[in-house]
DNA sequence: AGTGGGCCTTGGAACGTTTCACAACAGTGT
DNA sequence: ACACTGTTGTGAAACGTTCCAAGGCCCACT
């Protein structure tokens, strides 16, 4: 049989349809022994409210979105996290969709979740400027770009990263490397672009090679070990003594396929990662990193969403930067002796 | 002004509300110049279906949902991938729920995607016996229980925790140590009781200490690291020579603080995690771990799930249980000497 | 020219809820 | 007894879609 309806809850208990529906919404306008009726009735059946059809009449919808870059990378659940807290306290529910690093997946979701009328979606890109995100805006869903800028027609929050990749470059050129390579890509992805951006900013205000870019298909752990084997395959004449990766996955890949491979951390290659996960601090040699205040950003981001979806039209978009921070350790710091522990 | 519905769309191409209907869901039924007019009507209004009243009229969604126990555990993560990629062969869109290991939020989730009749949940639950689950199911929606086994009333995919508890021990055993620590917690949630249970399996068919247990309130880094600290503070005669932890989360955690406060990993205090996530290999020292099939189980998940949502009746409830493995690194080997690299 | 048959298109019912104007009823004060 | 008030409950409309039976049109064939 069909999941039950509030007429049969209704002729169950005895009571017009809208009492029922009062019940629900109002109870303070229905009588206790009504109510009573009307409740064991409901338990009796196992009725369970009809979202779609409440939707449908009502217009609004309390669900938020966090359309995420990729699951996998802890940088970007902790941010979920940030998102999550603001909701529970404004009690909407939030779902996470995957976007694993592809496009396609991306735009579905997108089109999905506008199509379900959310309340909102926050949303991290593949690639930065995708039309189909200005014709949601446009369109009137609200949408709060995270981890990229945006133009004037919606909220951001970001972080600089052209100020991270500068801020890495500046500390290995600091530390004496002349020869670095920068890991990561694909370069589609506006992060990538904009930390290499910001290392060859501050390559050109020194006297080192140019910065040898080894483009990685995704940013994840895998990748980062395929990357330690393109540099411990290269003859240490010509091998950079520094990488800098686009996060911290790559970075942790590459340690851990470097030192397999026989090269030492940091002196025959120095590391520094993005994002300063969690992990980044107990990995085999702690790794340097720049870090970004990711649950900040998630809170933020969650923050400007509701303003908006609450005050469509009184609401003027806001694109917040925030600035990260390097975190110094052992990847890039040079030893006295034996260093162990 | 609101959005636009199907009804302006026929208005604007001038033609019936069915026939726009028509062009959306039976593209073949309609003249390609009917067509043309529809569509042109449809991007110049900006028309967006509504997937409420869509959903309410057909009865169906093509939705899953997968409540996780912790996004921020890389496992639960990985597990989301495997299913994931089944959901999109599938045709799905699958959503994340980060339950937060709060039993609160994640009947709150229950609820909600009940009442949004999502084709099928995967859930990975706090507690698991939570009569809810049952309550749903028993109300006709397909739920499969990941990472728990389950009764016979409903469908489950896991690993056996028990078994894995007795690997992590036996080989603790094996390498001489008699005096262990179990970290994790709280008990309440199943795979930690089942571990644990494991864990004791083992130590009963030895000639050594109980098992300590240090009960933890999550399963996370920072509870890792409070571990590490009362452990390190013990002095050394009482202090357990090796320690199991619930989750490579805790492990790492606990690895990180004990190296910090001077204990060497593993001749002062050996650690078996429990997930084999990527981190667990990279870590400071390479952490020997109880590897589990993350994205076969939630493949499996995934796959079993559309069985039931498919053919509700013919459907069968399994209950698939994998087998967990050892996997032996750094932090349990003693290691012959200077051991660096 | 008339008829039969395809092919498109049409209009309306139905999905389950919320809301709102209104009916029913009981109690109060005259 | 009556009108009035306030409180509860009622019934119908509306939300935007899909589906289906039925209608309209045009062409080919007799």
């Amino acid at each position: 049989m069909a999941a039950p309806s509030m007429k049969d809850v209704a002729a169950h208990a005895g009571v017009a349809l809208g009492t029922v529906s009062n019940v629900l919404n109002h109870p303070e306008m229905v009588t206790e022994r009504t109510r009573k009726r009307v409740l064991d009735a409901i338990a009796e059946l196992g009725f369970v409210r009809n979202e779609s059809a409440r939707q449908l009449r009502g217009g609004t919808s309390r669900t938020l979105a966090y359309v995420v870059l990729d699951t996998r990378n802890p940088f970007f659940t902790d941010v979920a996290a940030g998102a999550q807290q603001v909701a529970d306290e404004a009690g909407r529910a939030l779902f996470l969709c995957d976007g694993g690093e592809d496009a396609v997946r991306q735009a579905n979701y997108l089109d999905l979740l506008e199509q379900q009328r959310v309340e909102g979606i926050l949303i991290t890109p593949v690639e930065a400027d995708d039309p189909r995100i200005a014709a949601v805006v446009a369109r009137g869903t609200p949408v709060v770009v995270v981890d990229r800028g945006a133009g004037p027609d919606r909220c951001s929050v970001s972080v600089d990263d052209v100020l991270g990749g500068d801020l890495a470059l500046s500390h290995l050129l600091d530390a004496g490397h002349r020869r670095i390579a920068f890991i990561g890509g694909p370069r589609a992805i506006g992060q990538v672009a904009d930390r290499i951006t910001g290392a060859e900013r501050a390559l050109a205000r020194a006297d080192a090679e140019p910065l040898t870019v080894l483009e990685t298909a995704r940013l994840d752990v895998a990748e980062g070990r395929r990357a330690g084997e393109r540099l411990a395959g290269l003859p240490a004449a010509r091998r950079p003594t520094a990488a800098f990766c686009a996060n911290d996955m790559l970075a942790l890949g590459l340690l851990q396929q470097a030192v397999r491979l026989g090269l030492r951390v940091p002196e025959d290659l120095a590391i520094v990662g993005y994002d300063d996960i969690e992990f980044a601090a107990a990995a085999a040699v702690p790794l340097t990193s720049v870090s970004q205040p990711r649950q900040l950003l998630g809170r933020t981001a969650a923050e400007l969403l509701l303003a908006e979806a609450r005050d469509p039209d009184g609401h003027r978009h806001e694109n917040r930067v925030f600035e990260p921070e390097l975190v110094v350790r052992e990847s890039t710091r040079i030893r006295p002796l034996g260093g162990v522990a």
